[in-house]
RNA sequence: GGGCCCGUAGCUCAGCCUGGAAAGAGCGGCGGCCUCCGGAGCCGUAGGUCGUGGGUUCGAAUCCCACCGGGCCCGCCA
C-alpha cells in the first residue's frame, strides 16, 4: 500500500493531459521537488520547447478537480502541485495502522529472486572490520530484498583451498593438542588466526633467509635483512599475544621448509587425499565456529556455506574451465614453465570486449594453473561464479571489496570467453570501499588486525558508559543491542562507494545519524505508545495540523517509494539516511506536541502519528538488521 | 608507471547514474528555551571558489578531457 500512489496518479493524468495537448510525444518524468515551497511533484518541461504562457495556458485548460493533489502551479517551465495532506494523511495513517512494521511494502517492489554471496572471509583468522562493512551490506541487501516479498538466498563463500589455509594447516597439526585446548577457552577463529599469522612469519622469514644467501647484491641483500627483521618483530608481536603457542610453533616449524610443504599439502587437498582432508577440514571448521559466532553477534544468518574445495576443484569444475578455454582460444593461451597463462589483455583487445563487458583499462594477462597443476583462485572462482548463476535466480549479487576490481573482471571476462553470456548477464559484483580506523595499519598475513568481535565489545561498553547517570541497569541490558546497532549503521548508511573511517565519536553520536540516534528515537515512540494502551482505530485528521505534523505525515507517506527506490538500486544507505531524516522530524515534534496529554480527538490523531513513525522504524531497522531495544 | 574509487560548509555526509528553481541535512560555533510523554533535549542564526583548470550545453556539483590530493589494486596470493 503507497499512500502517494492515488497523488501521483492524478499528477500523472495532468502531466500526460499537458505533454499531449503540447504534442510532447513522450511523458515528461514526474519528480519529487527538491526545493521546499515549490509543491510535492514536480514535471520539467524545459527540453521541449514550450513558453511559460503556453504551459500556463494549457495547465489551466487541461486541469481537472483532484481529490489527492492541491495547488497546481506553473513557475518557470516547471508544472508543480501539492498534496491534499489530510487526504493523504488519511491513506498514511490508515496503511501504517493496519499494516505495523510491514507498512513500506509495496508491489512494485517485487523484482525477482536474488542469490546474495556476501562476507566470504578467508577461513585462517577472525573477521575484522572489513568484513563487517561486507556482512552488513549484504545482510541488509537480503533483508531489503526480503522485506519486497522477493526470493533471497545468502551465500558464503569458503575459500578452503590454496597456500594460506595450508599455513593455518600446519601449524594446526604441529600443534593440535594444545591448539583445541585453547579453541576451548578462547574463540577459535582467535587461536588459529594466530597460528596462521606466526606460520605465515615462520615461512617468509625461511624464504628471506634462503633469497640472502643466493643475493649477491649487497644493495638488495641489506634490503632483504630489513625484510627479515620486520617479520621478527611480527613474530615477536605475536608471541607477546601467546609465547607458548607460538614459540613452540618456531620450535616446530621454524627449520622446515614450510612453503614448499604447504605447497605439497595444497595439491594433495585439491587431489582429495582423505588425511590432509581431515586435517585441513579440522581447522577450517574451527574457524568458521568463530566467524559463524560473530556474525550472529551481528544478526547476520547465511543460508548456504559453499565449499571452494567441493564446488570449483573436487568437481573437476576449475579443471574444465582450463580446457574449456584451451579448447576455445588456444590462440590466447600460453604455457610458462608448465603454468597455464590466458592472455585476456590481448583478448580484450582484439575482440573489442571493453565497452560491452564495462571493463578497466588495464587487463593483465591470467594465470589459470599453476606450474605443478593446482588450481588458482579466480580459476576457482570463475568455476562458483558459474555454480552461483546455475541455481535458478534472477540475480546473483556478490559483495566483493574494491579491492579485487581487476580480479572480478577477469572473472567476467573468462565468463564471456566460455561463451556464458546468460550467466555474465546475472552476475552483479557488488563492490564497497574500504574501512579504516584512525591510526591502525592493518593486515591479516601480519595478524595485525582489529577484530570484529573486538569492535562490538566496544561498542557495546562504549554506549553503555555513555548511558551512565541514567539507569546503569537499563544503560547494562541495552548495551549490546546499541553496540551492534551502532556498527551496523556506521558500515550501512555511506555510500557503499565511498571509504568509511570508523571513528567512535561519529559512531555513538546520540544527536544525528548514528544507530543509538536511531534507537533512541523508537524508544521514545514506543514509550508514549506504551503508556497510551492502545489506539483508537477512528481517527480524525484536524483541521489545523501543526507544521511539524504535516511535515511528519508526508515523511511516513514517502516510504514506501524509498523502500523501492533503495531495492530497485541495492542501497540500504537511502534506507539509513530517510530513518535518520524521520527521527530529526520526529525529536522536533516530540519537543513541541504533548501526546498523552491532547485533548480528543487530537490525542488519537497523535498516537495514530507515534504510531506510523514507530512502524516505520521497526521495518526501517528490520532492513538495516539494528536491534529495536525497548529501553536504553 | 598504469587501473578502479573518492574529493560538496570547520567536521560527518546527501545530491552526480538520468544536467534544469535559491546546492540540502546534522554536528560543532554563536545566541536563546525548558516546572512538559525519557534532557542522550528543543528553537534560532551565521557558515559553501561543489579539489583546480579547460570543454560540451540555452543551462554543469551532475556529462567529457587534463591536472592536483587521498584510499585500494596491478602475484604461478586470496
Amino acid at each position: 500500500m503507497d499512500p502517494l500512489k492515488p497523488a501521483h496518479e492524478e499528477f500523472l493524468r495532468l502531466v500526460a493531459g499537458v505533454a499531449r495537448e503540447l504534442g510532447i510525444r513522450e511523458l515528461p518524468e514526474i519528480e519529487r521537488t527538491r526545493h521546499q515551497g515549490f509543491g510535492f511533484f514536480t514535471a520539467r518541461f524545459h527540453k521541449y520547447r514550450v513558453g511559460q504562457r503556453q504551459l500556463e495556458e494549457t495547465v489551466r485548460r487541461v486541469q481537472g478537480s483532484y481529490e489527492y493533489l492541491s495547488g497546481v502551479s506553473v513557475s518557470g517551465l516547471y508544472l508543480n502541485a501539492d498534496l491534499n495532506v489530510r487526504r493523504v494523511a488519511e491513506l498514511t495513517l490508515s496503511a501504517a495502522l493496519r499494516l505495523g512494521s510491514r507498512y513500506g511494502y509495496t508491489d512494485e517492489c517485487r523484482a525477482g529472486s536474488f542469490l546474495i554471496e556476501h562476507t566470504s572471509a578467508n577461513p585462517v583468522h577472525p573477521l575484522h572490520v572489513g568484513h563487517g562493512r561486507n556482512a552488513a551490506l549484504g545482510d541488509s541487501l537480503a533483508r531489503l530484498l526480503r522485506f519486497c516479498g522477493n526470493r533471497v538466498e545468502t551465500h558464503f563463500y569458503v575459500n578452503d583451498c590454496g597456500a594460506q589455509v595450508m599455513y593455518a594447516a600446519l601449524g594446526y597439526s604441529a600443534l593440535k593438542a594444545g591448539i583445541e585446548e585453547r579453541a576451548r577457552r578462547q574463540k577459535p577463529d582467535a587461536v588459529i588466526g594466530l597460528v596462521y599469522s606466526a606460520v605465515n612469519a615462520i615461512a617468509e622469514i625461511n624464504k628471506l633467509k634462503k633469497e640472502l644467501e643466493r643475493e649477491q647484491d649487497d644493495e638488495r641483500k641489506r634490503e632483504i635483512i630489513r625484510e627479515i627483521d620486520e617479520w621478527v618483530s611480527v613474530l615477536r608481536r605475536l608471541m607477546d599475544a601467546d609465547r607458548d603457542l607460538v614459540g613452540k610453533l618456531v620450535e616446530t616449524l621454524g627449520r622446515r621448509d614450510v612453503a614448499s610443504e604447504a605447497a605439497e599439502l595444497n595439491k594433495r587437498y585439491e587431489a582429495g587425499d582423505p588425511e590432509v582432508r581431515k586435517v585441513v577440514r579440522e581447522v577450517v571448521e574451527l574457524v568458521l565456529a568463530g566467524q559463524r559466532a560473530t556474525l550472529a553477534k551481528l544478526g547476520v544468518e547465511i543460508d548456504h556455506w559453499d565449499y571452494e574445495s567441493e564446488i570449483a576443484v573436487w568437481s573437476g569444475e576449475a579443471s574444465r574451465v582450463v580446457s574449456e578455454l584451451c579448447r576455445r582460444w588456444p590462440q590466447y593461451i600460453e604455457r610458462r614453465d608448465g603454468a597455464v597463462v590466458f592472455r585476456a589483455d590481448r583478448f580484450v583487445e582484439d575482440l573489442g570486449l571493453r565497452e560491452a563487458l564495462d571493463l578497466p583499462k588495464f587487463i593483465p594477462p591470467v594465470t589459470l594453473m599453476r606450474s605443478d597443476g593446482t588450481t588458482l583462485y579466480v580459476t576457482r572462482d570463475v568455476a562458483y561464479a558459474l555454480w552461483q548463476a546455475r541455481r535458478g535466480f534472477d540475480r546473483v549479487i556478490r559483495v566483493i571489496s574494491s579491492e579485487q576490481t581487476h580480479e572480478q573482471a577477469h572473472v567476467k571476462i573468462l565468463l564471456h570467453a566460455l561463451g556464458c553470456a546468460e550467466e555474465t548477464r546475472k552476475i552483479v559484483h557488488y563492490t564497497y570501499e574500504m574501512v579504516s580506523l584512525p591510526g591502525v595499519k592493518m593486515s591479516a598475513r601480519r595478524g595485525q588486525y582489529v577484530t570484529l568481535d573486538s569492535i562490538i565489545e566496544d561498542a557495546s561498553s562504549r554506549s553503555a558508559e555513555l548511558a551512565r547517570g541514567r539507569d546503569s541497569k537499563i544503560a547494562e541490558e541495552a548495551a549490546e543491542g546499541v553496540g551492534v546497532g551502532s556498527v551496523r549503521y556506521a558500515f550501512l548508511s555511506a555510500s557503499p562507494r565511498k571509504p568509511v573511517e570508523f571513528r567512535w565519536e561519529v559512531v555513538l553520536d546520540i544527536r544525528q545519524n548514528s544507530g543509538p540516534f536511531l534507537q533512541y528515537t523508537y524508544v521514545r515512540a514506543r514509550s508514549i505508545l506504551e503508556k497510551a494502551a492502545g489506539i483508537d482505530g477512528n481517527i480524525v485528521i484536524p483541521d489545523e495540523m501543526l507544521q511539524e505534523e504535516r511535515e511528519i505525515l508526508m515523511k511516513v507517506a514517502e516510504w514506501p517509494s524509498v523502500v523501492r527506490r533503495a531495492a530497485a538500486s541495492l542501497r540500504p544507505d537511502y534506507i539509513a539516511e530517510f530513518l535518520n531524516g524521520l527521527s530529526l522530524l520526529f525529536n522536533s515534534y516530540y519537543e513541541k506536541a504533548p501526546v498523552l496529554k491532547a485533548e480528543e480527538p487530537v490525542r488519537s490523531f497523535r498516537l495514530a502519528l507515534v504510531y506510523a513513525v514507530k512502524s516505520v522504524l521497526e521495518a526501517g531497522f528490520y532492513i538495516l538488521g539494528i536491534p529495536a531495544v525497548a529501553r536504553m
